[in-house]
DNA sequence: CTAACTGTATTAATACATATAATACACTTA
DNA sequence: TAAGTGTATTATATGTATTAATACAGTTAG
């Protein structure tokens, strides 16, 4: 389900974090389906459980997943998904990306096609 | 010149970065103009040099300030300042943000009024 | 040449972030 | 009740960030 790159410096939390939020994205993990408890998937990964709740805190703080104690932790409905606060963090972290990539003088059309076909494949092709 | 904000968890090398950054690609600083000395500005800010000078190491790895030795450091000019593997980094970078900011439904023509909206005012509006 | 400025590098000390480990407690379900 | 769930706490180890104090090398103005 999930692959950890060692070599990648960035902090476990993170890599789980963006793996999870992708198969959410992609749709392979759908409304209310059930994710792997924090045990389960720190023994599949052989890491400690404490990491993985980091992970599912912050996914749960970024409204993608819900937890329910005894039960488990769940895929958030699209409907309650939508974060306006998360959206506003989002569309400024866009924004600095585009500027700097404007002042590497990216065209606007090489940029519209690219965010064309993000949004024709809608997400799929992230390594 | 800079404003550094405490209340802001990040460190202090990323926010010296980011607001470098800013300055260059809205044009406040032209190509081969000379930046504050990392003396200069650590006592400016307050903070330790070496803080500084990470800060414009990271700079000068991705292209946007070229240092000399004994002389000072100075903003890239923009022919030299392209480059492919920062170029792709950005690239990626988006592709994520993009993916969810589709999946929160985000509609194709607020994203592109949106991106409009940059490349009129190249990233004045960051706060 | 010298003094005063530049960038660069190193070492040490401290604080915070990350990750592991071992427990404990509360809730749910078979 | 037993075994699974989430959640919380404490302790420990390691990595990252930051400050601090120096040192060395190149540049420039006097």
């Amino acid at each position: 389900m999930i692959q950890l790159d060692l070599k990648d410096r960035r902090p476990l939390y993170e890599q789980i974090k963006e793996k999870l939020k992708l198969l959410i994205i992609k749709g392979v993990l759908k409304a209310d389906e059930k994710i792997p408890s924090v045990r389960e998937l720190a023994q599949y990964l052989t890491i400690n459980p404490n990491t993985i709740q980091k992970a599912y805190k912050d996914l749960e703080a970024e409204g993608l997943i819900y937890s329910v104690r005894g039960k488990g932790n769940f895929v958030m409905p699209l409907e309650h998904a939508i974060n306006p606060a998360r959206e506003e963090e989002l569309m400024k972290e866009l924004q600095k990306i585009i500027a700097e990539l404007i002042y590497m003088r990216v065209s606007r059309k090489k940029l519209s096609a690219f965010i064309d076909d993000i949004y024709e494949n809608k997400g799929d092709e992230v390594r």
